[in-house]
DNA sequence: TTCTATATCAACATAAATCAACAAAAAAGT
DNA sequence: ACTTTTTTGTTGATTTATGTTGATATAGAA
């Protein structure tokens, strides 16, 4: 097993083929090192080798999704870890679908004893074959953009449980205008979490910490909410901010 | 326990892989430090090591769910194919959860217009993402052994669709019993989910195709259900299949 | 088909990482 | 202060990975 292992499969399931010297370049290393790399993959059915390219088995996700999944990446990465540090083994935790969401869940696979409620089958799957997680998949129709759940039955699902934790994201964040979504039913799906958590944890990367147009507004976050994100927020928006704790890690 | 094993956990889970001199440099220690603090935490499965760096253990699945999906890899890969040349775009299609099924999913990512409803996460969120299809999770709370559900909603849900294709899979099949599943739930489910079908496909590796104890016996195929498999079955089962006809691809 | 450009493979040399054993330093107990 | 235990650093032998070279194989064009 070699430490470009999941380099190379991140690189072929997220464009399909790659050529070897391609990915000899993106990695810095030889031709021949790569071969050497991509035989045991192959072997295992990881990849499929063809004359000129290494090709992709299977595609896990849309390349599309997987394309959001990358970008910030290092900075959903960190938020994870962020946000994982402050739940403990039993918490139950709502979590709303989400780029930033899917490494959360990510990071929580470490733990154990949670009980998890989720619009998302992304993240459901992710967090359901934990064993000793309890894992609840809110909805029934899913939309083709993410494999998540806005119709009546997730709001439902949703209104019946109780949770110590919501994990709440926003598409931008605003001085004024406070946190914003893109879709109507990203707004209503936060307005459903938050009515059912004790706390709310909002996810939000340093790039969406910028004003953006034509987003609707979410509720304000209540008192003692946590934003977790990579860098300190400009002083703008302190007043926004005033009723949150803020958790950040430098990058 | 070292205290620098928060460090490495942190710096191994933000950046995927790390060098042992890196992470030397790092902590001020030794390369030969690091390897002593690391040693344990790749017993205890926290990390995994290779020649050159410690990578992350995080993968996308469960290593038990993995397993199971690449025993009989190839034979699985094989039916897969058959049933996804059955499978028409505009067709909709009932899925049970299984190793099996996950292939047939994988392999209908290259149709479009598909209406799908199944009561597996990890099915649905394979085949909600290609654009064009209508995909239905049915259930709720899921169970950590696959991240499916069996429970009350689940079924539900399926029996308010109706759908051209059903695809079944079976854990055995005897020569006289027929078809058998080890859990009553997945019975339960596949009478569920024949109920609702035009049409039955059943998916079962020619490993299967031998005599096992103390299983659930599941109701006998209806004529023109289709049994896709690797290899010919055995003559014995000839009376038992005569209602079926039988698409088989050699290795 | 034959030719040409490119990809692959095998073998060796080199560089790098690992391991075991011992020495030095620090921490803990008496 | 002394010993014992634990941790850390250093050394050199061993293992593993990588790059280079030259021979072979493959795909596509003439």
């Amino acid at each position: 097993m070699s430490k470009y292992e999941q380099d190379i499969r991140n690189a072929v399931s997220l464009r399909g083929s790659v050529s070897v010297s391609e990915l000899a370049a993106l990695l810095n290393v030889s031709d021949q090192t790569i071969r050497r790399i991509v035989k045991p993959m192959v072997d295992r059915g990881d990849v499929e080798k063809v004359h000129g390219a290494i090709v992709s088995t299977q595609t896990l996700a849309d390349p599309p999704f997987l394309a959001r999944m990358n970008r910030n990446k290092q900075a959903k990465i960190a938020i994870a870890n962020i946000v994982a540090g402050m739940i403990k083994p039993g918490d139950s935790i709502a979590i709303n679908t989400g780029s930033t969401s899917a490494f959360v869940a990510q990071a929580l696979r470490q733990h154990h004893d949670l009980t998890v409620i989720t619009n998302s089958t992304f993240i459901a799957s992710t967090l359901a074959m934990v064993s000793g997680n309890r894992v609840y998949m809110a909805g029934s129709q899913l939309r083709n953009h993410d494999g998540a759940a806005f119709d009546r039955s997730a709001f439902e699902t949703i209104a019946a449980h109780h949770t110590k934790w919501a994990l709440l994201s926003a598409s931008s964040v605003h001085p004024e205008r406070g946190f914003l979504v893109q879709e109507q039913c990203e707004a209503d799906m936060c307005a459903a979490l938050m009515k059912i958590a004790d706390r709310h944890i909002w996810a939000v990367d340093a790039s969406k910490l910028t004003d953006k147009h034509l987003q609707i507004r979410l509720p304000a976050p209540i008192a003692g909410s946590t934003l977790a994100t990579d860098a300190q927020p400009a002083p703008a928006y302190d007043r926004i901010l005033s009723r949150t704790s803020i958790a950040v890690t430098a990058l």
